[in-house]
DNA sequence: ATCCAGGGCA
DNA sequence: TGCCCTGGAT
C-alpha cells in the first residue's frame, strides 16, 4: 500500500480513496455544460464564474455568456455594462472586470488562445493557483491536481490531516498531498469526482456522513462515531 | 438577525 | 490581512 506523510503524519488508504472517488464520479458526477466542452477557454470562463459561487446559479449565466462572447476576442472587446449585466445574478461584480481583463490579455498577448501553460496562465491577474490547475486539467487534459478549500476538507477529514496555515489553500504541503492523490489514469474523473463528493456529500456544515460511501475508513466520520457512542 | 463559507488580490 | 457578495445554517 503507498504511503506518504503530511507534516509527519501517516497517511494511508491512497488507493482506496482515488478510486473510490472516481466511482463516485462514474456513478453520481454532476453534469454542467462547460464539462462537455474540452474549450480551455469555456472552462477558465466557468471557473472564473464558480468562484465563491454556487455552481447551480452559475449555469445559467454561464451558457448565456459563452453563448455571446465565444472567444476571447470577443469578450475583450465586450462592454463592461453587459458583462456586468450578465454576471449580477452571481454577485462579486469585481468579476465583470476581470473576465474582460483576463479576455484582453489572452485576445492581446497570446493571439486569442488560452496558454497552455500553468505559470503563463498564473501570470495573468485573477488566475490563482486553482484556477489555473483546473483550466490545466479540464481544459487541457493535463493531470493536474487541484486544490480549493472544499478539496482541503475532504482531504483534512478522510485522512485526519490538518494545515497549520491561516490559508491553507497556499499550503505547499496540502498542494504535494493533492499531487500524490491524483488518479493519473482519470484525472479529470478524480478531479471532478473530488469536488463533486465534496459538494455533496462532505460539506463543510452538516456533512453527509450516513450515505457517504468511504465512511468506514474516514477518520473525522470514525472520530464521530466514537464521540456520539 | 447574525454568522460563516468561499479564491484571489492589494 | 481585509474585502468582495450571497445563500444557507443557526
Amino acid at each position: 500500500m503507498s504511503r506518504s506523510s503530511f507534516n509527519g503524519v501517516k497517511i494511508d488508504n491512497i488507493r482506496y480513496f482515488k478510486k473510490s472517488i472516481v466511482n463516485y464520479f462514474n456513478e453520481f458526477g454532476r453534469k454542467f455544460p462547460w464539462r462537455d466542452s474540452r474549450s480551455p477557454f469555456k472552462v477558465l470562463v466557468s471557473e472564473i464564474l464558480l468562484q465563491q459561487t454556487n455552481a447551480e446559479k452559475v449555469v445559467p449565466v454561464f451558457d448565456r455568456l459563452i453563448t455571446d462572447y465565444s472567444t476571447p476576442n470577443d469578450l475583450a472587446k465586450a462592454d463592461l455594462n453587459q458583462i456586468r449585466e450578465l454576471t449580477r445574478p452571481l454577485g462579486l461584480f469585481y468579476r465583470a472586470e476581470r473576465l474582460i481583463d483576463i479576455a484582453t490579455i489572452i485576445s492581446g498577448k497570446y493571439g486569442g488562445h488560452v496558454p497552455e501553460n500553468f505559470d503563463l496562465l498564473k501570470e495573468i491577474k485573477g488566475i490563482g493557483d486553482y484556477t489555473a490547475s483546473a483550466v490545466m486539467s479540464f481544459g487541457f487534459n493535463k493531470p493536474y491536481a487541484i486544490v480549493d478549500t472544499n478539496v482541503i476538507r475532504v482531504f483534512e477529514r478522510f485522512f485526519e490531516i490538518s494545515s497549520r496555515k491561516k490559508r491553507p489553500h497556499t499550503d505547499k504541503g496540502l498542494w504535494n498531498i493533492s499531487r500524490e492523490l491524483l488518479y493519473k489514469k482519470e484525472f479529470k474523473e478524480y478531479n471532478y469526482g473530488l469536488l463533486d463528493f465534496s459538494a455533496n456529500i462532505c460539506t463543510a456544515r452538516n456533512p453527509k456522513c450516513g450515505e457517504c460511501l468511504i465512511n468506514s475508513k474516514c477518520k473525522f466520520n470514525n472520530m464521530r462515531h466514537l464521540k456520539n457512542e
